[in-house]
DNA sequence: TATATTTTCAATCAAGTGCTTGAGTGAAAG
DNA sequence: CTTTCACTCAAGCACTTGATTGAAAATATA
């Protein structure tokens, strides 16, 4: 039996044909959700903008909440994939690697804006679903542990100051992140994420490097 | 006269009952928002809460908008309210003001999260309403000069670095804040406000201080 | 080929959706 | 007593929403 889960999106068989309209109405209810917010979602909209019809798209996702479930792991998936681990070119320390974790979402953030903006519409929606609340906190426990590798990383090359404590400081640098994509999102302000990695990385450095920034 | 604003939200004058009604009315809205955001929004259930007919609500407003502009202006009074100059207890420094700011927000967090909630929902609405956009600006405006006045006083009283730059610095903390408000809401992490005011603040201070933290 | 399965569609439904209509209410002003 | 006023409501209008149906078309399988 392959009942994975209890809950399976719909009754089809895998399809080359159709995991491709699957995709691609999760693909567009991601759009539709980054320009208008769950708040716009329309799975009629979702169908004309594929060019099927509504029941076609039942035929996939067996409810509205069924393709929301697909574009929620699309973005997941989209997310940890910026997310993995660098393409190394040669060894990195962790301060480059730092580094490379701001240029990357920099990097996201210009290219496709959307994807935060969903997440920030999942963070709401994390209040009310359980389930979104539970693969929210799996997604930002996994980025959690992955920055706080990097700052023991760096304690163990003494890069940092002894007293810096990864978790408070992984913690904090999430949050920074967040409330920067919120920003730039909203269109509020405009950073520099260079100047800011340079500047959030040398307040945790060992030497307090006096006059280098 | 006083047409102060082209798009008047209703047509009756102003008595002591329907200020208050018009009041609650904008409350329940709020609260509605808070809980299911602007998607679970519905005008219906704004009259139902109050114990009034829906054609009283669009006696006091014109339209579904024109509530929801009640309620922007009614978190921004919030808002603003509490970020307002603080009930002076003595003269303080730069740093106690920094450190009352992140104590405001803490108590707001813990008061009245719905806040922030909607605060966010704002954020996401900004990018589709310009209305809401400029009003979300004049806030964060407001706020960072706040903030930003409070570091140039600090410089000028020589208790952070030269170096420290009060408007990234105060860019830094709003972001910071906002961040972290939004895993707070969506219960990823709690955060101990007071451990990351100190630190926060630690980070700009003149004198390295060593072993402080 | 014939048979079964998968995919698509037009048409439809019940339950909402924001908003309006027209008829009132009691209190104050004339 | 009549008129005016701010205010309230039951009823319902026009439209939208997510979801379903039954029958075709497309595709695969025997």
């Amino acid at each position: 039996m392959d009942d994975t889960q209890p809950k399976e999106e719909a009754a089809h068989r895998s399809t080359e044909r159709g995991d491709e309209r699957r995709q691609s109405l999760v693909l567009a209810a991601y759009q539709i959700i980054a320009k208008k917010g769950f708040e716009g979602l329309r799975v009629r909209e979702v169908a004309a903008r594929i060019g099927v019809n509504i029941a076609t798209l039942h035929y996939y996702f067996n409810s509205k909440e069924d393709l929301i479930r697909g574009v929620v792991e699309y973005l997941l998936h989209q997310f940890i994939t910026v997310e993995a681990p660098l393409p190394a070119e040669g060894v990195q320390n962790a301060l480059q690697k730092l580094h490379q974790s701001f240029a990357d979402l920099q990097y996201q953030l210009q290219v496709a804006p959307e994807m935060f903006v969903v997440l920030t519409e999942l963070h709401l929606r994390s209040q009310r679903d359980p389930a979104i609340q539970s693969m929210l906190t799996a997604l930002n426990d996994g980025w959690q542990m992955h920055i706080e590798e990097i700052y023991r990383e760096g304690l163990q090359q003494q890069l940092f100051r002894p007293d810096v404590d990864p978790h408070r400081a992984a913690s904090w640098l999430i949050a920074l992140i967040k409330g920067l994509s919120l920003q730039v999102v909203s269109n509020l302000e405009h950073f520099d994420f260079n100047l800011i990695a340079t500047e959030f990385i040398a307040g945790f450095l060992n030497p307090p490097t006096k006059g280098e920034l």
